[in-house]
DNA sequence: TTGTCACCATGACAAATGTCATCGCACGCC
DNA sequence: GGCGTGCGATGACATTTGTCATGGTGACAA
């Protein structure tokens, strides 16, 4: 019984997407019911669909994957979620499991394991990349408090302090402290090398 | 007669890598006869198989694609070379075009214009991304010396003006010069924006 | 030969950035 | 109530960064 996997994608590269879709169609049991360009289609795919499994990119427009899987988590929680990213960054893990992932998937690996966490999941297992799962242990946790990673983010994009201060309607000094901290923090000799430090962490 | 379309595909991503060669296999009239996970394996499979076809991502280890394009054309004319790539910058394809390349696709295309794409410039016709095509014309071409765009892209990356200056065994004034050059020329306000600035036209 | 241009340097100044000490406020927690 | 913590602010200071004027070199083309 029980017929095909029922699987929506969900992937922002149109190409990327077609070749995806392609490669798990070539899968008997897998069937790829929808497709999505950007979180909130996806979300409207699989209310319609209800699939077995939800395949997504974290870096997607309108709705990040983190932010798409919590929603589905809560909206449809008989749907699971397998996560399929470049970035092997151990802070989207992190924020990935958090957000109720059930596999986390890295560009990296070969295709086949693709077909291959889809059909897990859908048993019910836990499916996360062995490198970064192993990561995730040793790896120190995010330092940087709300208003740090904020300012940091935009400092790191070539905000100078005062447009940062004005856009975030705080004072120049303010916002010179919070930069003076994460810097610390992140053992960063200037903000820039604190934001490209943060970034490969994933907690920007 | 003729055969199939014999085709390479390179590209760094191994899951990418395999979904792209699956949606290329479903096409009757093309045959993947080796794939590549770097620029240096992918010029020796073109060296051993002769293909009619190479597709190349351009961000890849070793030899990028660019490069490996320019080593494809100089050794083996015979073969046709198509980039896709994520990245829309007017430098690139530039670049790209220079190289020799006689495609030049966007990962944000629809999936079905690759098979396209392999059999157009198969058939010695050009295959240029429709909308970059048309920015190439009025685009302004890349204002920065080789030491500006070196010193610019270490900037970016947080290294202060005394680390680039000893680094590359300059006064620090003379870095500041450059970097002040860069920002004027690019119209940024701080180093950082302007390498951000740079980065998005493909000048670094 | 005379421009022009990339390259490298100095010095001087203004502006932005980084650091520290110190303060107040609100909130949750035991 | 006291404690810790995130948030926001000020002032003072040193350092780094950005700007400008000015000058010298060598390569290359008109």
């Amino acid at each position: 019984m029980s017929g095909k996997i029922k699987v929506i994608l969900a992937e922002d590269q149109a190409m990327v997407r077609g070749a995806l879709a392609a490669l798990l169609s070539i899968e008997t049991d897998i069937d790829v019911v929808a497709v999505a360009a950007d979180g909130q289609e996806a979300l409207r795919a699989v209310g319609q669909h209800r699939p077995n499994v939800l395949v997504t990119d974290i870096e997607m427009p309108q709705l990040t994957g983190l932010e798409l899987t919590a929603r589905v988590r809560e909206l449809y929680p008989e749907t699971r979620v397998v996560i399929v990213t470049t970035f092997a960054r151990p802070g989207y893990l992190r924020r990935a499991l958090d957000a109720g992932a059930h596999g986390y998937l890295l560009k990296d690996r070969p295709s086949a394991e693709l077909a291959d966490a889809v059909r897990r999941v859908n048993q019910s297992m836990r499916v996360v990349d062995p490198g970064l799962a192993a990561e995730i242990w040793n790896a120190e946790s995010d330092p940087l408090t709300e208003r740090e990673r904020q300012i940091l983010r935009r400092a790191g994009e070539g905000e100078s302090t005062a447009e940062i201060a004005r856009s975030l309607r705080l004072s120049d000094g303010t916002v010179r402290n919070y930069l003076s901290e994460a810097i610390a923090k992140l053992g960063a000799s200037n903000r820039v090398e604190a934001a490209r430090l943060a970034r490969t962490k994933g907690w920007l």
